[in-house]
DNA sequence: AAATCCTTTTGATCTATGTCACAGTTTAAT
DNA sequence: ATTAAACTGTGACATAGATCAAAAGGATTT
């Protein structure tokens, strides 16, 4: 098995990305210190560690989440491709969540002492990493809004919408239809409410013929209604910056 | 009414903030483009809007909140001196939340246009603003955490022993009591529930003797009682940079 | 001083969602 | 093949917290 270049990289053609430069192109190459793959179920960062490495991920989903103390779990985020994670160790020194994961993933991993280095010698590659925190706290703003203010159908639907559009903006789509491999447990985790809950909810969903989440596959059967339900001003997909 | 010169910030030798030296100090001064003083009430930046400028607290509280096709609001989070506000705008070039003043609120403003000549002339800044927005991401997966796990009377425990950290931490706390001039509406609107619950469960916590909030005051009686009540591992303050 | 407005406080109900218990289903392990 | 383990699906019941209604206290205006 051989290490993808970050010229063949899949991901940064995909509409939902700023295109690179050249330049840019051969600063991430370097900056790309190896590639990590693992299996289903393995913890990739872990609450309270120090990680050395930053990760993009090039393929496979995972979870970002907190336990509490009373063995609850928070699922914060899911991971879907594309995304970055690891700032937060990688600046504060510490992780403040784990993250694991849910299928088969591959991962582009960065050394965290290279970090200042690239402040100091790729500005435009900081300013897009501020950039990339900047939109998760936008999202993770938003997460806030829906476990205090939706109740479940209306969160069940936001999360739903949400996912879709980001699994679509990778360019994972189908007909409506999206890979999403993980439990109902992971939702209900991640919206706050009971796995029996959950299941009734998308129940609820599917005898609607809003939604059909089954066997891993999600499929929005019809989008505007799912926001309308969502209360969702659906933004029209931005671009952001890849890591 | 003259502008304070960053040299005489009476934040930057706060505790919790990290020293600045000479050089930075210039620098910032050179970056801060004036002053903002606004009444109680005051919207200073609104949702959807562009707005051309950044902001840190210099005194006076606030609050970050969304509001809901159904008219819910949303309190993402309180504003104290010291915070920074306005990068989701200044790099995403849209606000996804508003932001308004609770109590007269003085803000040094910088100018959005800056940034980029901050990102590549000062990298050791471009630095700190990630770490910032870190630092934010890490508060709000833990009110993530809170909204979906905790009950009430957790959440509550929580978010006054975050905020009692945070106000002291800021030099603002006189024998475990710290000014916090907000409404039970807007803990409420903080934590996803109803004005009628969270007034009643702060009388439960006035009557357990573990914390009072009156007047615009609110005393820690127990500290540690209320981090157990509500499953917090008390974090050392961490020092962070200051914009 | 009266009136108005805003916030806090309290009691009485109602309901959305949690918890419990168990039955199917599928996948993996022996 | 059989058992075990993990996940999904469903009904019965319990409850934390929402909603409704109204009073009481302060502050501000007339």
């Amino acid at each position: 098995m051989t290490m993808t270049a970050c010229k063949n990289c899949p991901l940064r053609q995909k509409s939902m990305f700023m295109p690179f430069t050249d330049e840019e192109l051969r600063f991430m190459q370097s900056f790309k210190t190896g590639e990590l793959k693992v299996d289903p179920g393995t913890t990739i960062l872990m609450e309270g560690s120090n990680s050395p490495q930053l990760y993009t991920v090039l393929s496979g989903m995972g979870t970002r989440y907190k336990t509490l103390e009373n063995g609850r779990r928070q699922v914060i985020n899911f991971l879907f491709p594309g995304d970055f994670t690891g700032l937060q160790a990688g600046i504060m020194g510490e992780m403040k969540h784990s993250v694991e994961a849910t299928t088969q993933m591959t991962l582009c991993a960065f050394r965290r002492d290279d970090l200042w280095t690239l402040f100091r010698q790729h500005p435009a590659r900081a300013y897009d990493l501020t950039w990339i925190a900047a939109v998760e706290e936008h999202f993770l703003g938003e997460t806030i809004a829906s476990l205090g203010q939706r109740d479940a159908i209306q969160r069940i639907a936001w999360a739903l919408v949400r996912i879709h559009e980001r699994l679509k903006a990778a360019g994972l789509q189908k007909a409506n239809r999206v890979p999403l491999p993980f439990r109902q447990q992971d939702l209900a985790d991640a919206l706050g409410l009971s796995l029996v809950h959950t299941n009734k909810t998308l129940k609820t969903l599917r005898s609607k013929g809003l939604a059909h989440w089954n066997d891993g596959v999600l499929e929005l059967c019809d989008p505007p209604a799912m926001a309308d339900l969502a209360m969702i001003d659906l933004e029209r997909p931005q671009k952001r910056p890849l890591m």
